[in-house]
DNA sequence: CATCGACGATACTGTAAAGTATCATTCTAG
DNA sequence: CTAGAATGATACTTTACAGTATCGTCGATG
């Protein structure tokens, strides 16, 4: 089935570009079981396939966070899902991280622009609630976030922890940060 | 001078590559003004030349984490004086996110993984100290101060954020979180 | 059973970049 | 001033990979 192919080339492709951002059209073929002609009778080039998989991730992710947006009551509660959100998507873009070859196609810049740009809003709206500190820029809210679900992404991805804890923790991180000082009382080890 | 030729190349290198992580080798002598034939001169290949690099942005980082080691009396002041040592020595290996051809590399490989588990020696011993809060895994505490450096090393990278007050912001995070809720005032040994 | 479309295999071309070789020039130490 | 070293420029070879074309096969559908 012309479909299932394609599925699994851009499956493939996700899988194989996260060992190696470099990977031929051959390797990626190899990965999806698939000659290497017909990835070409999915995909204008190897730009396009890339493209292709850019695009299902951006959807996956805006999928995901719209999901989560609608089940929130406040902008903090908005962040917290949508952050939690992009985690459980992070599968589908964790290949993003050395994927060069795109920063010159227009559509996914301007798609990943428009993501963080959202994610600022939110950051903002949820600094109107009191829930950020005041004194923290804007920027830094956003790029700390955006490390922390990195992070997180990473983690998983890793194996070295489950969706749902990397979740809890990025966004407890977030809101608590890592230390006993402040929030709890001080305790000494296990 | 042989020397000075050796790191303009370096230097070219490595914004380069920054700016797209499969610069050629035309683009890199380009960018240090030399002649292509020049930079094998110095360098016995194209992966000769990231190693050099790689290994450069080690050194630099080594040398100024184990300067600040020296300054702390507690385990949880050199973690934050380390943490902010890395953020400062970003500029050298913030290249390095998009370097796949480094990843069989086995010396680079296991100076990187040396590097992670004295981060991960450092938490623990800050845990003992107990700053660290127990129930968090201490594979999540090292892959979010790691997120949380590179988010830091970004933000300067981009102009958005200076690298002192970085530093501050990445610590503040770690150890306080970005909320208002349940945090205090953040305590600064100096 | 016959047809048509998707696929695999393979061979071919074109191109970009790595790496090598050579020679003229420039810089520097003595 | 001169010899030797470092450099720039350039031309060349080789290789890896993208992309195209072709043909035979397989499988679903009518």
């Amino acid at each position: 089935m012309a479909l299932a192919t394609r599925e699994r080339i851009l499956e493939a492709a996700g899988t194989t570009l996260l060992r190696n951002p470099n990977a031929s059209v051959d390797e990626i073929a190899a990965e999806a079981r698939v000659g290497r002609a017909t990835v070409f009778r999915h995909f204008e080039n190897r730009a396009g396939l890339l493209k292709a998989l850019a695009s299902r991730a951006i959807a996956e992710t805006d999928r995901q966070t719209r999901l989560a947006a609608t089940d929130a009551r406040t902008a903090t509660d908005a962040l917290r899902l949508v952050t939690q959100a992009v985690v459980r998507a992070g599968e589908f873009f964790r290949y993003l991280d050395s994927a060069a070859e795109l920063y010159d196609e227009p559509e996914i810049v301007e798609a990943y622009q428009r993501q963080m740009s959202e994610l600022a809003d939110l950051v903002g709206a949820a600094g109107r609630e009191g829930f950020i500190r005041p004194d923290v820029p804007t920027a830094w809210v956003v790029a700390s976030i955006d490390g922390l679900i990195w992070a997180a992404c990473r983690a998983v991805g890793d194996g070295e922890l489950g969706v749902v804890q990397a979740q809890d923790l990025v966004w407890e991180t977030i809101a608590n940060g890592l230390s006993t000082e402040g929030t709890r009382e001080d305790r000494h080890s296990e």
